[in-house]
DNA sequence: GTAAATTTAAACACTTTCCCTTAACCCATC
DNA sequence: GATGGGTTAAGGGAAAGTGTTTAAATTTAC
């Protein structure tokens, strides 16, 4: 009956990391090498990882793939592609040109610059309209 | 590089799952008895809640410890203690005492017994006044 | 109350993770 | 070039997780 994904090792070190302490620091602290702490934080960011695309997936259990915003795209073309592609399903999206436009970046800020998209953008959508990219 | 915490298998009942299906009814569909079924979607549900715990951790990562309730204290007596240790270092907790003793059941309920508590929990508390367990 | 659905326990092979060591490599800066 | 911070690779032993079966117990529904 585990708790969280992080070990006890692996909390330590990020709670030292925090603290803004080097590899080398930690590894005298808790007595190992500094290749092992990089190798415990390592692996403590990657549970991490782990533990959001898990929860990712349990919202592309009831959303349907809607369409793909694709690299170069004008995001404020975004909203009314997607409404017209929800429409095809017989779906009405829950935001507004303007909320939607702010939810996109807002979920992945670094796939736009300024008003275009960077990569490819797959946009998924449940019964209540609401959206979720992946 | 694993992506999610769900097995592909835990994946696959989650979703027949979420259209309804009985156990028995997948069971069948995929090829094995209705008790491993059981077992899959429970190990799934525990890693969900493994994952939430996970990301819970990142918010005790700025708070700092505040005290431990020993494992034997009276529930009904946390809050005030809790208040007290607080004061201690000027910060204010931002939950009355009700609501404080529902989020510390709610959030480890395999913890407490009745009134009292089974096993000791640190309390981690930030410049908001929100409360963590650990 | 009976049947269906769900849960639990124990045991088993198999795979993976975890922590650790050693040794090497990258990349700044001095 | 040396120093400090970080990363990577290979390997080993202990521990934990996964899927599975079988069998029993418990909850839910009609």
């Amino acid at each position: 009956m585990k708790q969280g994904l992080l070990t006890d090792r692996q909390k330590e070190v990020l709670r030292y990391r925090k603290k803004g302490l080097t590899q080398q620091q930690i590894a005298e602290i808790i007595h190992t090498s500094k290749a092992n702490v990089c190798t415990i934080e390592k692996a403590a960011l990657e549970n991490i990882s782990r533990a959001r695309e898990t929860l990712e997936f349990l919202y592309t259990l009831d959303a349907v793939h809607l369409c793909t915003l694709k690299s170069g795209l004008d995001l404020l073309k975004a909203p009314e592609y997607i409404y017209t592609e929800a429409e095809k399903q017989g779906l009405k999206v829950k935001y507004d040109t303007i909320s939607l436009i702010n939810r996109l970046r807002d979920a992945n800020p670094e796939r736009f610059r300024g008003r275009q998209v960077r990569e490819d953008v797959e946009i998924y959508i449940n019964k209540d309209g609401d959206l979720y990219f992946g």
